[in-house]
RNA sequence: GCUGCUAUAGUGUAGUCCGGCCAAUCAUGUCGGCCUUUCACGCCGACGACUGGGGUUCGAAUCCCCAUAGCAGCACCA
């Protein structure tokens, strides 16, 4: 009963049953380790996550670095600390790099069975064959040919290119893409970063192998894996094996941020980007930087949800889901964008008390000392207004000898500057005032905030008026914040 | 070209399987108002959609057909 109280984030949206899931279900999330997890990520590893939660049982995290040249040593780290980050529940870790020895005897015993045989086609050749449904030569060879073939690709008889694996299926089958797929290839290079290996399974293989070694019960992943799903299937009628249940959820086109991970490492490589967490990146840690609060992302793919449309991801919803944790917790503090040092006149000397938070006073309050200037942005002033006030202290009245404002004191009646509409804004005491610049994805404010906002580093904050921010350094300089939304 | 998937408001989503309770849900967004010493939060209200055309039926967002659009696959990538 309490469990479920404090999982309310997760009950937030309910999502469509599983078929086969009574007894529970095992699922998994399989990245290739070639950079850290982005957002397109997060969908596929949170919504696995939440039905591993509704229906109890195990999630396995399956590192799938089969291909050498797309693996990044240490993206295995960072795809770990990155799940971690989103508060996965994952149960036990595969590396598929570990697991060559598993895939290379099945894939004896799929031979074996009739069920792939060795091809020294070549590709176009066999791409030729392969529109016009007839059978390569080497499809019909016999197993015991098949076999011998097979050893000596494991013992380093052949090079890369020379031969591959292929599946039979049905070169009847009206999809091209179903017809004889191949199952294993040679490299000859580059090394894989963590094993010595010349013989290297495809995806379509070693998912089978692993999805049925491991025994994962439910599998949910983009629908760009449907073509994957029916050739896999070739694989597990060849092998007799049960198939888990899929599900394939609609492409998500995410606008605003770069995705891909070659162009994030060449950016980075350049100079273009920071790093992985360069707020311009829609990897988790960049979203991290920015002040985005993994539950928000986990109730945004939540809501997001499994539909089989193509869909386009909204920021704005995101930002609201984040809204809705960070705005209950961020403390209130002024930043004055583009200060104006403006002195004010016939007003005595005043302490403000303004709180840290509005909702909750226990919080208590940061003290802002006026004694005579201060500095407020500079867009607030324009001949158009003729008073405002300054937030927890006092109005102003602003009088134009043509282009020159003047500023008097005219009272600390919240009332009078409600009744003449004034703007209640964000200022700051000259003395008190230290640097400080809000990136944003889109450039940079400069200005100024309190001091006390260094205590703040590393959190969400709210800028007044300006929107909410992530305090990412505070050094003698001043301080560098991230714009997290408004 | 071949194969397959999809099509509800600006965005996301419910409803579609088992046609009527849907003059279509909720969220987000925008606008307006209230509250408020923030242009935040909260509250109230408004705006806004069944891709098009046929068909079946007493009745279609829901079933069928065609069209259109988008997406994916046809890699010795995952």
């Amino acid at each position: 009963m309490f469990a479920a109280l404090s999982e309310k984030h997760e009950h937030k949206k309910v999502l469509p049953d599983l078929e086969q899931a009574g007894s529970g279900v095992a699922m998994r999330f399989a990245p290739n380790p070639s950079g850290p997890l982005h957002i397109g990520h997060a969908r596929a590893a949170v919504l696995n996550d939440a039905y591993v939660k509704q229906y109890g049982g195990r999630y396995i995290l399956r590192i799938e670095d089969t291909d050498p040249k797309r693996v990044d040593p240490e993206a295995y780290a960072m795809v770990v600390e990155d799940l971690k980050w989103l508060g996965l529940g994952i149960t036990e870790t595969v590396t598929q790099s570990d697991r060559l020895s598993l895939y290379y005897d099945l894939c004896r015993q799929l031979i074996e069975r009739g069920g792939a045989y060795v091809c020294t086609c070549d590709n176009e050749h066999f791409k030729e064959l392969k529109q016009k449904k007839t059978a390569c030569p080497c499809r019909d060879q016999p197993v015991e040919k098949n076999l011998m073939m097979w050893t000596k690709m494991l013992d380093h008889g052949y090079h890369e290119g020379e031969v591959s694996v292929r599946i039979k299926t049905d070169l009847a089958n009206p999809d091209p893409a179903m017809r004889d797929f191949p199952a294993f290839r040679i490299l000859d290079a580059p090394p894989h970063p963590r094993v010595k290996a010349h013989v290297y399974p495809l995806m379509n293989f070693s998912v089978v192998a692993d999805d049925h070694l491991l025994g994962v019960t439910h599998v949910i992943r983009g629908k760009d894996h449907i073509a994957n799903t029916r050739r896999q299937k070739y694989i597990y009628d060849h092998m007799g094996w049960q198939v888990p249940v899929y599900r394939h959820y609609g492409r998500m086109g995410i606008e605003g941020v770069v995705l891909s991970t070659s162009q994030m490492r060449a950016g980075i490589n350049d100079g273009t980007y920071t790093g992985w967490d360069d707020i311009r990146l829609g990897t988790m840690r960049a979203l991290a930087r920015r002040g985005i609060s993994p539950d928000a992302v986990r109730n945004a793919m939540l809501a997001i949800g499994i539909g089989d449309t193509d869909i386009s991801f909204s920021w704005d919803n995101l930002y609201a889901e984040n809204r809705k944790i960070v705005d209950p917790v961020a403390n209130r503090y002024f930043f004055v964008p583009d200060p104006v040092e403006i002195t004010i006149g016939g007003a005595q000397k005043h302490t403000a008390h303004a709180m840290l938070h509005p909702s909750d006073a226990a919080r208590g309050t940061r003290t802002l000392e006026f004694d005579g200037t201060v500095l407020i942005p500079i867009s607030e002033i324009s001949p158009a207004v003729t008073m405002i006030r300054l937030k927890d202290l006092f109005n102003v009245t602003i009088t134009w000898d043509h282009e020159t404002p003047s500023f008097t004191y005219a009272g600390e009646s919240l009332a009078d500057a409600r009744a003449a509409k004034a703007r209640i804004i964000q200022w700051l005491p000259v003395q008190q005032a230290t640097p400080c610049t809000v990136l944003t994805p889109e450039g940079e404010m400069t200005g100024a905030c309190e001091p006390a906002v260094k205590n703040e580093l590393k959190k969400v904050v709210q800028f007044e008026r300006v929107g909410f921010v992530k305090i990412d350094s505070a050094t003698p300089d001043g301080i560098r914040a991230y714009f997290t939304h408004k």
